[in-house]
DNA sequence: TACAAGTATAGACTATACTCTAATGTTGTA
DNA sequence: TACAACATTAGAGTATAGTCTATACTTGTA
């Protein structure tokens, strides 16, 4: 497929997917039997991976975070030991930020208790 | 106390202190018996408030989230219910950023299971 | 008193992550 | 075939959150 048709079919424009292609999160391909035009053509592990990336974001990962994690998933250069370590080192700062969340609810609770405690 | 002492206390640059200064996070008190200059001076409130931001921005909020939950707690202009439902605000988003982070940790999980399982 | 250290302000610079514009060329349809 | 819609690249612009520099004045200590 071309860019529109993975812009419409992920929601995320065709400028901001060719701002992920430039930062290396995705690859289109070009068909070497076409001449009259150097398009990319994508796949559907390009849409895979563009909900991945709109997930990582989400959850607070950078754009570089998120090239580790995919290659890691889909680069088979790097060994499987390599893959492991970056996806535990990921795994643990998730845990972290869930502990660190988790901690905040509790202070806004607290403070939620006391304004209403205070004042009523 | 002044700005140097208030950055080694809290362990934040002067010129951060300052750019929350500008940015309405926090506020020094001018002594008006000196006139002979404009130093700010700093109690205890805002080294609670500088640390209140930094676990604040340690889980994702942006300056001006932090703002409206520091309006919600220190300013007293706004009514309780007023200060309840920001605070409550607070505690939804919290609430999907844990399960967003639960999400990815079962998808992670998931490729690492993948990956040493294909290939050992 | 000299002078190092501290303070204030304005504004320039950086990094991240887009977002948009301009210029130019290609494709598909009435 | 005209022309709207789509594609590419380069580069400019925006927002957020700092970070740093320059300039100028003040304070504390040898």
């Amino acid at each position: 497929m071309l860019i529109n048709e993975l812009s419409k079919i992920t929601g995320i424009t065709a400028h901001t997917i060719r701002f992920y292609e430039k930062s290396g999160l995705i690859k289109g391909k070009r068909d070497e039997t076409v001449k009259s035009n150097n398009y990319f053509h994508y796949d559907d592990e390009t849409v895979e991976k563009l909900e991945l990336i709109r997930d990582a974001k989400s959850v607070g990962f950078t754009i570089s975070e998120i090239g580790e994690l995919m290659d890691a998933w889909y680069n088979n250069k790097i060994t499987v030991e390599e893959k492991v370590a970056v996806l535990d080192e990921k795994l643990i700062s998730i845990d972290e930020r869930i502990k660190q969340l988790k901690q905040m609810k509790k202070m806004i609770s607290q403070f939620k208790k006391d304004v209403i405690e205070d004042n009523c």
